[in-house]
RNA sequence: GGGAGCAUAGCUCAGUUGGCUAGAGCACUUGCCUUACAAGCAAGGUGUCGUAGGUUCGAGUCCUACUGUUCCCACCA
């Protein structure tokens, strides 16, 4: 029996309690039913989990649910990215101070002690959303397992030669003050200022004018360019201009990459100011020189600028320019910069030893490794086509930074070779350990160890090596590999999609998954992202399940189709409120007359409910084919949409029968208990999907006893049992519709719905079926005798009774 | 500048490979305490399907162009 009101608030902690102690989603690693496994994207420790990732994360929960429930042994591991620089800012935010200003073993300390609070706290928000990982399949990309892992990918790519060490000119974060990726840039739009200044050609009174933003780099000024078609400044070529301020003089030359309409349409080329400037740096060997330094402030060959930071030095310089008369005019502008992604700092570029893996020359591969991928939806593919068609550099993996995992690798300070660990000693801390032979080169036993550790991405990457033990049970690996699916946002397809697609490819030469989900964003109203600048009380997860459960969060999560952004609108979870207190009624309802009863195989049904059958069935069809689609939320629209037809007209028309057996037959009343039972639990299968909570309230409390499996989520979807008879479904909906019809002329008499009508006269042109039906109709409107017409859907009402109080 | 998504009722959105008179929920109006649910039920009005062409017996759906909007990428002199 079901109580009389669902209370969430103790229901959803009694469940959740009740899974994990019964392991009711755990992957069965001897069961025979074939692999479906994921690739969940393990969210990146930096503060706090947003409505975005729960949105994201639920629509690969349902997936996971679904095929569990169709047949699937589902692998479904839940990990979370620790390590690199965003687990170090958060430290550093939390602990208000920078890494450096501590050892590198206590700032680790910290940084292990914050990831182990944070991540409990994600754990515990997962396990409130109801989510059905296998926790014991949990890892983490900073334990030694996935260092380890780590590690062997990096040697192996290294015996490869997929991945080199060289000094090339990088992105670098003056801020974080370590390299990043062409991955991890992000462009803002920033206001900034053309300088127009002044370079006197040498032994003349004559300027050239060049417009600059970054007038703080003229000391790193290597030459200027001109397009060659430039008529007006060609008789320059040759010739050689003064800097100004700095009175050094640099060369003219010319380039095809000149934009004539840019600027004055001459340019200066810094080392480095821009990514143009890296490739005329080595196109035409321009010498290095560097203004400013890894923590963004100016250099000595800044000469009185030294020591300032950019912004300062670029405000002085700009002060004597006009002073010395060689500014001419300046000119506001916007413009897109690159910015880190971690903390919006404008990009430089540095010349520095980096060790990189090689992505540019494999293009083709990539491209063609993204068409062997199925995409869901499928547009979501261009984003990775246009990403991998735009690369510019190798992958850089190697960051200035304290908290990750470390390369295995030494250097001979002898002869500088390269020196990797052995696989068998992994993981290795270089700074903690040293290699066991002498240089193979020189021979020499003295060794300098690589103090930089790997982007986060670069053990990010290999998840589905990890998860499927990549180099520890070869058969298990074979048996998961590549995995089914990658779940993840539309914003990551760039790094985590992508650079999972190089690994898998340099190491075994496979695609990681089968196929990609991509989910949308949630957008603040005026269809901004939710940042965690935006979110506020409204939007936090943890208040959102206290006010509404976490099903009606979950069924939040449902709406709209797949990939798309929605826009965050709290109507949807008052909607899934009515829906789950709807759910929990008519089930409370149909079990009034299910106590004891037992579905009989062979039991005669009425036709109406032949029909709620038959359109039940119609509706699993459409409901699984949106689920192979990935289309979760449509899936629902279906499902849902059936379930208030099921109580609104199918338990309207059944109820007196079911009421009164005595007036209209056992059998009548067995034939509806049959339909009801068996749409009732195909629906409550599909609906836990959604809604696990409530669902399972219900099952353990009413078909538990029948159906004996200790959940509802370790049951199958099965069919209903009718064919989908599409002429049966048409004529019950024409029952619908009159019966509508007929509430219609009480609305408007304003009469109650149970007024007694002395007779009803209904235009069909399925008079047989009408008669078949005839006892669910009269009780349904209350009337007390029926006359048909032939012709088109129509009724009338000759009379009523208004019955005395 | 290149690419992608979206544009349907006041709002949020469905509308499958083209096929009856374009749908749902919310909101709004009116009525109903009906032996599950008043957090309920019933009934009701609401549309140049962004614009302009084209293909077709037939277009919200396919094609072309345009407009608006969001996103991705490039552009940092």
């Amino acid at each position: 029996m079901l109580e009389k009101k669902y209370d969430y608030k103790t229901c959803e902690k009694k469940w959740q309690d009740f899974w994990q102690e019964n392991g009711t989603y755990n992957f069965d690693k001897d069961s025979k039913k074939p692999i479906y496994s994921i690739d969940t994207p393990p969210p990146t420790v930096n503060g706090k989990i947003h409505i975005g990732h729960i949105f994201s994360y639920s629509q690969a929960e349902f997936i996971a649910r679904f095929k569990r429930m169709t047949g699937y042994n589902v692998f479904y591991p839940f990990g979370f990215d620790d390590n690199g620089l965003p687990t170090e800012l958060l430290v550093e935010k939390e602990k208000g101070l920078k890494a450096y200003t501590v050892s590198r073993e206590e700032f680790t300390k910290m940084c292990m002690e914050t990831v182990e609070k944070y991540e409990k706290g994600f754990k515990d928000l997962f396990i409130s959303m109801g989510n059905s990982a296998d926790w014991n399949l949990s890892y983490h990309t900073v334990s030694s397992d996935s260092q380890k892992a780590s590690q062997e990918s990096f040697l192996d790519l290294y015996k490869k030669g997929k991945v080199y060490y060289a000094e090339a000119p990088a992105l670098w974060c003056t801020k974080c003050s370590t390299a990043i990726a062409q991955s991890e840039l992000e462009s803002e739009e920033k206001e900034s200022t053309f300088n127009y200044l002044k370079f006197f050609i040498e032994d003349s009174n004559d300027y050239v004018e060049i417009a600059t933003t970054r007038p703080e780099l003229l000391c790193a000024c290597d030459c200027i360019f001109i397009n060659p078609k430039d008529e007006k400044h060609i008789n320059l070529l040759g010739k050689k201009v003064k800097v100004p301020l700095y009175n050094f003089y640099v060369p003219v030359l010319s380039d095809d990459k000149v934009e004539l309409d840019k600027g004055t349409g001459v340019v200066m080329c810094c080392t480095f100011g821009d990514q143009t400037d890296t490739q005329w740096f080595k196109k035409y060997k321009l010498e290095l020189k560097v203004a400013i330094d890894d923590t963004g402030r100016m250099t000595d060959i800044a000469g009185k600028y030294k020591g300032l930071k950019t912004r300062e030095a670029r405000t002085q310089i700009i002060e004597d320019l006009k002073e010395n008369d060689l500014l001419i005019k300046q000119v506001p502008i916007t413009h897109q910069v690159s910015v880190h992604e971690r903390c919006g700092t404008e990009m430089e570029i540095k010349l520095k030893k980096q060790w990189f893996i090689k992505t540019l020359e494999n293009k083709q591969e990539w491209i063609k490794k993204g068409n062997e991928l199925i995409w869901h939806p499928n547009f979501m593919k261009s984003r990775y086509m246009d990403w991998v068609e735009n690369l510019m550099m190798d992958w850089c993996i190697s960051r200035q930074k304290y908290f990750g995992v470390p390369f295995p690798v030494w250097y001979c300070k002898h002869c500088g070779e390269i020196i990797v660990a052995d696989e068998k000693d992994l993981p290795v801390n270089p700074l903690t350990s040293m290699p066991k032979h002498n240089c193979s080169k020189c021979g020499h036993n003295e060794f300098i160890p690589e103090s930089d550790i790997m982007d986060t991405w670069a053990t990010s990457s290999i998840t589905p090596q990890i998860n499927s033990k990549w180099n520890i049970d070869n058969e298990f690996y074979k048996k998961l590999m590549p995995m089914t699916l990658r779940p993840n946002a539309h914003d990551i397809i760039r790094t985590w999609d992508f650079y999972t697609i190089v690994k898998s490819f340099y190491h075994s030469n496979i695609l990681p998954w089968k196929e990609v989900m991509i989910s949308g964003f949630i957008m603040a109203s005026q269809g901004q992202k939710i940042s965690k600048s935006k979110s506020n009380a409204k939007n936090d997860p943890l208040d959102l399940i206290n006010t509404y459960s976490a099903d009606v969060v979950r069924y939040w999560t449902a709406t709209g189709s797949l990939g798309r952004d929605i826009i965050f609108n709290e109507e949807k979870f008052k909607i899934g409120s009515r829906l789950t207190n709807k759910l929990f009624n008519a089930s409370k309802f149909v079990w009034l007359f299910l106590e004891n009863y037992q579905p009989k195989k062979d039991t005669k049904l009425k036709p109406m409910d032949k029909w709620i059958l038959s359109k039940g069935r119609e509706m699993q069809k459409k409901f699984i084919d949106y689920f192979d689609k990935y289309e979760v939320g449509l899936a629902m629209n279906e499902l849902e949409s059936f379930f208030w037809n099921f109580c609104d007209n199918y338990i309207e028309l059944v109820k007196v029968r079911l009421y009164n057996p005595d007036i209209y037959g056992e059998d009548a009343k067995e034939s509806a208990q049959y339909a009801c039972y068996y749409t009732l639990l195909e629906m409550l299968k599909m609906f836990g999907i959604y809604l696990p909570h409530i669902t399972e309230e219900i099952y353990q409390n009413t078909f538990k006893s029948v159906e004996k499996s200790s959940s509802i989520h370790n049951m199958q979807l099965t069919d209903l049992p009718s064919e989908i008879d599409k002429e049966l479904i048409k004529k019950g909906e024409e029952v619908c519709d009159i019966v509508s019809q007929i509430r219609g002329y009480k609305t408007e008499n304003k009469l109650s719905l149970k007024t007694k009508l002395k007779k009803v006269i209904i235009t069909t042109k399925n008079k047989a079926f009408f008669n078949e039906v005839e006892d669910d109709v009269k009780a349904v409107t209350s009337a007390q005798e029926i006359e048909y017409l032939d012709g088109e859907t129509n009724v009338t009402v000759d009379g009523f009774i208004v019955e005395e109080k």
